[in-house]
DNA sequence: CGGTTTATGTAACATATATCACATACATCG
DNA sequence: CGATGTATGTGATATATGTTACATAAACCG
């Protein structure tokens, strides 16, 4: 289709012949809520849907390359950020297995861009439906319709809060917190990131980021070696994650 | 209702016989998009609406006052904003007539609390649907749903920008910003504001904001007076408007 | 192994914004 | 008119963040 000329797609277009359940099956892996939707046009509207693979670092969209599908995704992460032109970059979220492309959705019902840089970060495989196709499921769906309103509702709800950190929170408290979070979800007390990783989720400069990174380990809370930061201290990170300077 | 012991409500609720034609007429004044429904679900779920009144500076609602009702506003305006411990505050949005109130929507379809505070600006009327009534449109009329995801994409939509805005951009060019669309909704060439209001507009201080408002007139773009700023230069303001420095 | 790339450390400096401490001026109202 | 509150002007100073310009070090690769 139109968008089989985008870089870094890798092909495994599948044949929607019979291959209902395990189309369901993979479905409800990654969005247990709307496995069990057995509403007819749902079944045939997913029936009908394509898989694509993304592979690393591909820009999936853009405000220059809008994308007019709608897509769940099966498996990996994307990160949606923004750019200045200064080459700075700030994260806004990430979707997942299970999450609401939002993007997509504003692409698909009205035209105005949206701003920011769709990215994947690791391996992505979606199952794409066309805007006519989302359309029909959401008529024929009470349970897709509440999911998409209430996904929205809370990624609303989550930007609200981000801009409210951006705006108020001074940079060692934001950074404290985005350690704080990664090493909770990460396994163990070693975290793989770069400085400059850290700078691009949180809008600043490599410089900068460093230099706090530093303080905190005077402070005894991580210990910085190439590529990776060990926690050592998780109540002196929390500490500097409620302390406004 | 639980709701009618906050304060500033003024009174005014209606009763819903037979007025269903008045009530369709008030609506479609103000959301065009929705006047022409004619699902049957929809109708009787109008019908069933209350009016509520509001005074100016009322708060409708913040996190810790959640609302558990969706709102249609048909007059007025209303500001929901954040605020910081030291008293900063900045404005997300404002609610009019033809808009869908999201923090309704929020504190409707889940628990989370929105965090942030809605405050009128003016009078303010409101039509009134309780949780189960708003349920019942969503399910009754496509129209309906559009309208609320388009908005709620929408608004997702202005909040990224914000976020880029506030991130990347600095004060003046914010401001300048500010100024010009200020203007161009004004009717004539002065407008009535303070420089503490621009501030809780933009999440700084007065004095940052007084500062910055004293350049644009040493270069001749505004004239100041006490409660009132006066363009004198649309160019010069659109020149720092889109001059990083 | 040596050359190259990538990540980090850091000092010095530039700038934007915040904060403090007032002075002044305008507006309102008795 | 004089008193009071509110809005503005502004210098001085503090601090956070951004920028420049390197040095060093670790990892990578032929």
């Amino acid at each position: 289709m139109h968008n089989s000329n985008i870089a870094g797609i890798k092909s495994s277009e599948v044949e929607s012949i019979d291959i209902q359940d395990d189309r369901k099956r993979e479905l409800e892996a990654s969005y247990p809520m709307l496995g069990s939707i057995n509403d007819p046009e749902w079944i045939s509207t997913i029936n009908k849907a394509r898989n694509l693979d993304f592979n690393p670092h591909t820009v999936m969209f853009s405000g220059s390359a809008p994308c007019n599908n709608f897509m769940f995704i099966l498996k990996g992460i994307i990160r949606i950020y923004q750019t200045a032109e200064d080459g700075r970059e700030l994260t806004l979220y990430r979707v997942e297995a299970g999450d609401l492309c939002i993007l997509s959705l504003n692409s698909m019902l009205q035209n105005q861009s949206f701003n920011a840089i769709a990215e994947t970060e690791t391996d992505v495989t979606a199952l794409v439906l066309n805007a006519d196709d989302f359309k029909v499921a959401m008529n024929g769906s009470e349970t897709f319709r509440n999911y998409v309103v209430t996904t929205l509702t809370e990624r609303l709800c989550e930007t609200m809060y981000l801009i409210q950190n951006t705006a108020f929170n001074h940079l060692n408290m934001r950074l404290a917190c985005m350690l704080g979070s990664l090493f909770e979800r990460n396994q163990g007390p070693v975290l793989k990131i770069t400085h400059q990783d850290l700078a691009h989720e949180l809008g600043t400069t490599r410089e900068v980021i460093s230099r706090i990174l530093k303080e905190f380990e005077r402070q005894d809370c991580i210990k910085l070696s190439r590529g990776y930061i060990k926690l050592a201290s998780a109540e002196g990170l929390e500490w500097f994650s409620n302390n406004p300077k």
